[in-house]
DNA sequence: CGTTCGATGCACT
DNA sequence: GTGCATCGAACGT
């Protein structure tokens, strides 16, 4: 069942933590590809020193202000495209973004699509659970890209849908890879999960 | 085990 | 011109 509207028009909290065990569908020319969410991270309102919405409505954080259950994808280093859904209602900017996912279909066409990266030319081939481990990583192995930006969740080639799949231990923490806006618990995973980026837990 | 650093594009000031 | 919601290799301990 596709997530609809209602789902992401809510507290971002409740959004990001009911995000974990849904699965990212992403139907492209050469085939699908999805993955069931292990990590999420919620950036809310301007008050979010993190949220892009910090510094007031430009044209890159537009679709933040606007209605919920919409993707927002943006170009980060020069090099990875970030996806997130858009929450709450228009006029509140605040969205969750999607970090991590434990691959379920495409496996093949997503190891195509991530040795393809100008860095991985000539490397070995990634493990399975480290083919969407991580924002960037994880939009390369589905496809997903700035042109995706704006497109509703609820319908078309990018949808999250609950599968009925059990979220797992969630654990929060706080946010990784920003300089600012550290201290608030915003991050949830799988925990322990092995796609979840980041450090990983200490070998025992 | 840890930290540093280059690649790379564009919105924003 | 500056600074990223990153990735992964290279190097130090």
């Amino acid at each position: 069942m596709i997530l609809p509207v209602d789902f992401y028009a809510r507290p971002t909290l409740d959004v990001a933590r009911e995000l974990i065990g849904m699965v990212l569908v992403y139907r492209s020319a050469p085939g699908t590809t999805s993955g069931r969410i292990v990590e999420v991270e919620a950036y809310i309102g301007e008050d979010d020193p993190a949220c892009h919405a910090a510094v007031g409505r430009t044209v890159r954080n537009a679709p933040l202000y606007g209605p919920p259950g919409r993707a927002y994808v943006y170009l980060n280093y020069g090099l990875h495209d970030m996806m997130n859904a858009v929450t709450e209602e228009e006029g509140h900017p605040s969205a969750v973004l999607i970090r991590a996912l434990e691959p379920l279909e495409g496996v093949p066409l997503m190891r195509r699509r991530r040795s393809r990266a100008p860095w991985r030319k000539g490397k070995p081939a990634v493990a399975d659970h480290e083919l969407c481990r991580g924002p960037g990583n994880l939009t390369r192995a589905l496809g997903i890209t700035l042109a995706d930006n704006l497109r509703p969740l609820t319908r078309g080639p990018l949808t999250i849908q609950d599968r009925g799949i059990a979220a797992g231990d969630i654990a929060w923490d706080s946010r990784i890879g920003i300089r600012v806006g550290t201290d608030r618990p915003w991050r949830a995973t799988v925990a322990g999960h092995q796609s979840v980026s980041g450090r990983r837990p200490p070998t025992v």
